[in-house]
Parts: C-alpha cells; sequence; structure tokens
RNA sequence: GGGCCGGUAGCUCAAUGGUAGAGCAGCUGACUCUUAAUCAGCGGGUUGCAGGUUCGAGCCCUGCCCGGCUCACCA
C-alpha cells in the first residue's frame, strides 16, 4: 500500500507502531467531546487569563494536529477542527509520562482529543491545559506545506480532502454552499411549496436541448437516460394537485467543460400554480436580494471587479438587449420593430455578422436555415449575453426557442419567459408554462423534426396525456444553484464550487506495484 | 477540437545549453510558554512520458499524457 513520500509513510507506520506499543488502540471508535475549536474561540475569546484561571473550564477537544512545537519535556500544538483552530500546551509533569511519551510520537496530520482546561499563554493566546491525550487516529501521510498550503489546482480538485484541511476559504465555499441551499428550501418552504424528488433516469431525456448521457437497466432491458431536466416530471405533479413544488437535485448534460459547465449540476427547480412569468419576476428580485444579504451581509456583492447589486434589476426584453448593446461601430442599431418583423432578425445578424468577422469579435454563426426566433436568440448570444453583468432579467424569448413555454398573448413570435443573467452567466430560466397540450403537441413535433443532437428524438405522449387532463396555469423557473454559488463565494470557476469536480481520470497507478505517478 | 501557458524533492518554489538547489515537511540530538518556535547535524530527485538535436538537455525540437486559461461547442 505504501503511498509516496516512502520514506515519510514508513517513519510515520513506525510511530503508529509505537503508540500500539504504548497499550493503545491507533484506531479507537469514538471520542466524546464538549467543545469544538470555533466554539471554543467564540465564548471565550473575550475571557481574561485571571477569568479563565478562576473557573478552570473544563474542555474535551477534538482535531487534527496542524502544528506542532516540541521543546523537550513540554510542547505546543494547534488542533483543528470543523474549520478552526485551538491551542494546546502539554507537559510531561501534567500529562504524565505515557502521556507524553505519546505526543512525542505525534505527526503533523494525526487526530488526537484532549481533555483539560482552557487558559491563556504568556503571549495571551486561548490554549487548552491539557491533562490528557487521546490519540484518535493516525496519518500515514503528510500535509501539505503549512505557509502556502495547497496551490495546485489539479491536486485541490483530485484530492479535496487536502484542500479542505489547508485552505479554509476553500473550506467556507463548501460551507456558504450549504448555506445558499438551506436559505433557498426556506424560501420556498415559507411560502407553501413543498421539496419532491423525482426520476434521474428517464426514459427519454427531456424538458431542455442537451445532449443526454445513456445506461441501461438489466432487468428492465431497457435503455435509460440521466436527466438533462427535471421540468416535465414536475410539471406532472402540478397536474397531480402539488400546486407548489420544488427540487434540488443533479442535471447530468454530456457537453463541454468549462469554467461554466460541469457534466453533472445542480439546479433548483420550482412550479407555481395560477402565478405567471411577472409574478415569479417579481419573486426573483425578492429572492435574491434577500439571498445576498442573508449570506454576504450586503445586497451588493463583489464578484471580481465588479460589484453586483442584487437590489437593483434591470429588466430587458431580449430584443431590447440586442438593441442596446449593438456595437456603435457596427452601425446603426436595430430598431425593436426591425427585430420582430419577418426577416428581420436574419438580416440583422448578417449586418452585425460583416462588423463582427472584420473586428473578430463573436459572430451569430448560423447552422443551416434558421428562422426569426433562432436568429434573435443566436444574436443575442454572440453580441449581447456576455455584456449582462449587472443583474438583469432578460425577457421575451422567441417562442422557437422556447418549446415549453406560453406565448405572450399579444405577440405570439414571443413566449412569456425570462432569464436571469448576472455577470454575464444564465443562472435562471423561467416561463409562464404551456399548457394547451395540442400547442405543446405542436412544439414537440417541430423539435422532432427538426433533429440534431440535442433535439428530443420522441414525443413525450405522457406528458402530452398529463396534459390533457388539465395543468393549472403556471409558472416554473430553474435556478442554477452552482453558478449562484459563484457569485455568493467570489469564485471564478464552476469547480470552486462543486467538491469533486469531473476530470480526467489520473493515469492508472497501483499503489501494490510501488509504481507511483 | 484550436490557440496560449504550465508540469523540477511529500508541499511551495529556484536553477544563461555546462556538478539539479532553497524553505517547509522528514530523520538524529538539545530545549518545560511556543506560535512560520529556535539551535546543531543528516537523508531525500528517472526534472510528466517517449524520442530527437548536441561533446553536453530541466532548459532547444517532435510526439504523447495531465492540468489551467481562452476560443469554438454547449438555446
Amino acid at each position: 500500500m505504501p503511498f509516496e513520500p516512502r520514506d515519510q509513510f514508513e517513519q510515520r507506520q513506525k510511530k503508529l507502531q509505537q503508540i500500539q506499543a504504548l497499550g493503545l488502540n491507533a484506531y479507537p471508535h469514538e471520542f466524546r467531546w464538549t467543545d469544538t475549536a470555533g466554539e471554543l474561540a467564540t465564548q471565550f475569546g473575550a475571557s481574561s487569563g485571571a477569568d479563565l484561571e478562576a473557573n478552570r473550564r473544563k474542555v474535551r477537544v477534538a482535531g487534527r494536529i496542524v502544528s506542532l512545537r516540541l521543546m523537550g519535556k513540554a510542547g505546543f500544538a494547534h488542533l483543528q477542527g470543523a474549520g478552526k483552530r485551538i491551542q494546546i500546551y502539554v507537559k510531561k509533569d501534567v500529562a504524565g509520562g505515557r502521556g507524553f511519551e505519546l505526543f512525542q510520537l505525534l505527526d503533523l496530520g494525526d487526530l488526537i482529543g484532549v481533555r483539560g482546561h482552557l487558559f491563556r499563554t504568556k503571549t495571551n493566546e486561548l490554549s487548552v491545559w491539557a491533562e490528557e491525550i487521546y490519540f484518535l487516529s493516525k496519518a500515514l501521510l503528510p500535509l501539505p506545506e503549512k505557509w502556502h498550503g495547497l496551490t495546485d489546482v489539479e491536486m485541490r480538485y483530485r484530492q479535496r480532502y487536502l484542500d479542505l484541511i489547508a485552505n479554509e476559504k476553500s473550506r467556507d465555499v463548501f460551507v456558504t454552499r450549504a448555506r445558499i441551499i438551506q436559505e433557498l428550501r426556506r424560501f420556498f418552504d415559507a411560502r407553501g411549496y413543498i421539496e419532491v424528488e423525482t426520476p434521474m433516469m428517464h426514459p427519454l431525456p427531456g424538458g431542455a436541448a442537451a445532449r443526454p448521457f445513456k445506461t441501461h437497466h438489466n432487468t428492465l432491458d431497457l435503455d435509460l437516460y440521466l436527466r438533462i431536466a427535471p421540468e416535465l416530471y414536475l410539471k406532472r405533479l402540478t397536474v397531480g394537485g402539488f400546486d407548489r413544488v420544488y427540487e434540488i437535485n443533479r442535471n447530468f448534460r454530456n457537453e463541454g467543460i468549462s469554467t461554466q459547465h460541469n457534466p453533472e449540476f445542480t439546479m433548483l427547480e420550482f412550479y407555481e400554480a395560477y402565478s405567471n412569468y411577472g409574478d415569479l419576476m417579481d419573486m426573483n428580485e425578492r429572492l435574491f436580494a434577500d439571498l445576498a444579504k442573508s449570506i454576504t451581509g450586503s445586497t451588493v456583492v463583489r464578484y471580481g471587479e465588479v460589484d453586483l447589486d442584487f437590489g437593483r434589476f434591470e429588466r430587458l426584453t431580449m430584443r431590447e438587449a440586442i438593441v442596446k448593446h449593438w456595437p456603435d461601430a457596427a452601425g446603426a442599431a436595430p430598431r425593436i420593430a426591425e427585430l420582430a418583423a419577418p426577416g428581420g432578425p436574419r438580416a440583422t445578424a448578417e449586418r452585425y455578422n460583416v462588423w463582427a468577422k472584420n473586428s473578430g469579435a463573436p459572430y451569430a454563426a448560423s447552422k443551416g436555415r434558421l428562422s426569426d426566433g433562432e436568429w434573435t436568440g443566436l444574436l443575442f448570444e454572440a453580441m449581447a449575453e456576455d455584456k449582462l453583468v449587472r443583474p438583469t432579467i432578460l425577457y421575451e424569448f422567441p417562442t422557437d426557442i422556447s418549446p415549453l413555454s406560453k406565448q405572450k398573448a399579444d405577440d405570439p413570435s414571443v413566449t412569456e419567459r425570462f432569464e436571469i443573467y448576472v455577470a454575464g452567466m444564465e443562472i435562471a430560466n423561467g416561463f409562464s408554462e404551456l399548457n394547451d397540450p395540442i400547442e405543446q403537441e405542436r412544439r414537440f413535433r417541430a423539435q422532432v423534426a427538426q433533429g440534431g443532437d440535442e433535439m428530443p428524438k420522441q414525443i413525450d405522449w405522457d406528458y402530452i396525456r398529463a396534459l390533457c387532463h388539465g395543468m393549472p396555469p403556471a409558472a416554473g423557473e430553474g435556478i442554477g444553484i452552482d453558478r449562484l454559488t459563484m457569485l455568493f463565494t467570489d469564485s471564478p470557476s464552476i469547480r470552486d464550487v462543486i467538491l469533486f469536480p469531473q476530470l480526467r481520470p489520473e493515469a492508472p497507478s497501483n499503489p501494490e506495484q510501488g509504481s507511483n505517478p
């Protein structure tokens, strides 16, 4: 089993045997603690040495040894537990001969428990006066360097446990992520929603346009797809009378990996009967402002070089966004009416592309013959999407690219759909749900006819059947939890907010053969 | 998939084409209030992999592997 570094691994195994030779169980089954390092710091951070001496507060603390200073017949160490540190002071004539022998055998990284009382050192650091040490578990491998920590990003992702030990900031990101999810649950629970779980394995991939992962169930001899979205199942539940439902779970999309994409990512999706997209847009403004405030303490959140104010959303229709962010150098900006007119989006996109190709800007690349709506979406992505830095609600999406959304009553070329953009990233996508089965069937048929890797190959007839039983008017939305966490933790990459992001496997290495990569 | 950048001791990093180094970690010893503890000494390397150029390659060239950024892709 030896791992690198061999010499230290073997040295630590030797110490493990010496600890066992003291008559101790090297891997005991439990330790009864009374306090964590963090609790002690908050509770007694202000207590003076005299106070502590008068009360002799008894404590039992556990943690990992992250620093160790041995001085003959006494020594100091810092224990790290639950992300915080507490110093312990071990004296031979207090901890006893055998206790001190154990202390001398400890390595950085070992897990121990300590019984003693609180006091302050000469330099006034809150510490535990160790009366007894309990060995809890051995670290056979050394910790990353104590001062610089672990900076190698590949190792931080592959061996996240080391990153979490060595880098407090990394730990904080994942604590914040958990708090965000807690707050979201609170928000929706308080509004009468119930949380549900729908299938992760779908016989037909649906609810989004994306390439799915495929798998197979042996007993049923059935091909299944990891879900690309829970949408169609959640809406079936609104048919069933769950008027307010949400689900927080993973989606899987077999597509590229980038700083904003991981093959599996976490989505909050929710549906609210009897509301429309306008209600949802209003609710989102409250939700994001509340969330920013409870997570970061302010509605203004620093992200990289910019301040994002979640207390003030901008609202733009997709057509308005194209007009607003039209580059001056590309000539006169199109008028809204032009973008709404038949053939207008294509003509505008072609005009934009002439400029973009000359100036090296991203251009609206067409894949075959496109409809007006597709041109509009493409043009928006090419020229406006990354300009939406401040929190923005973009609404009125072309019907052609919104197969599950309800059309606007006075303009069927667009739907009652919106997306939330922050820092140039798509964070959320919601709309008034299309609940007319006949129109839904028409849209599905159009998708199947269009073809392509990301389009459904078959119509989900059970979904149509569910709509035929009557789905209430409803609005629904998905919020990307990973990207949301990026914003609230100032993380530039989605890999920084996913504990174990997808990477290529390490080069095959078998420790039993002693060959190490 | 394209472009750019990177991979040197367990970790963090050095090293004009000319003997592969430092700090931390480790080992031995000293030390009963240290905190990047200190002091004295010691060990540690197939420089990602495989070729090539050269008297000589960590450094130059080619291919490959892994990672990062970016573009494309991903409504």
